[in-house]
DNA sequence: CATTAACATACGCATATACAGATATATGGA
DNA sequence: TCCATATATCTGTATATGCGTATGTTAATG
């Protein structure tokens, strides 16, 4: 592959997982899971306030991990593919296999 | 859940997400998929200077995404787990399929 | 114990990000 | 046209990140 190009794909694919880079913005994507939501919707589901729900929603709109659709006065807000939570949640379950290791480690020394 | 521990969780769950949101990172636990390396070894293969792959390094290395082992004066780099790797090729593949739906549009513009 | 190879860290700077709060824009209806 | 609702953006500030270069640290070797 070229390499430039090569380079150029890598940093679209950082920025991708710079969208996940956000405890808000993790929710936020696994709340669009269960189904498109507005911005008023996703700030009363995860106390956030509107322009903050907004800007979090900007961020993955412009690395297109969200997609919208108006209806009249609202903006539904949809996941742009699945696969992101399945991402999401391949990378908890490593977290998670990570922190019950480190548990396993701690109840050893207590023993 | 307790929403305290949830929220240290998604905390967590982003900051692991931060790991993977840098092209140097990305290119750094693409390497090591293909087997542990030396810290010398990724910056050669990788063409960066010995303390930036350090430095990278040691950032993935507080998240528990990569475990050391030292070997007399090398210190041997690993994947902490399989599935780092498979998350980021699950988000490639999202970044893929988008640029390419992308491209589609652009040559029906063009037709 | 001096030297060398392999790694890690510190420093200084530029840039980027996150955030709260205030304000602007757009749409539909009276 | 005026208002209300829904959404987006701006402004200022604090903090974080990325990077090159210089310097420290650790461990094997002669």
């Amino acid at each position: 592959m070229n390499s430039s190009l090569e380079t150029e794909i890598n940093q679209l694919h950082a920025e991708i997982c710079a969208g996940l880079a956000d405890p808000n913005r993790i929710m936020i994507l696994y709340a669009l899971a269960d189904g498109p939501r507005n911005v008023t919707e996703i700030g009363n589901m995860l106390s956030m306030s509107q322009p903050f729900a907004s800007r979090h929603l900007k961020i993955l709109r412009e690395r297109r991990m969200v997609t919208t659709e108006r209806q009249g006065t609202i903006i539904r807000y949809s996941l742009s593919d699945q696969r992101l939570v399945d991402a999401l949640d391949l990378l908890r379950a490593v977290l998670r296999d990570g922190l019950a290791r480190r548990a396993e480690l701690a109840d050893a020394i207590s023993e």
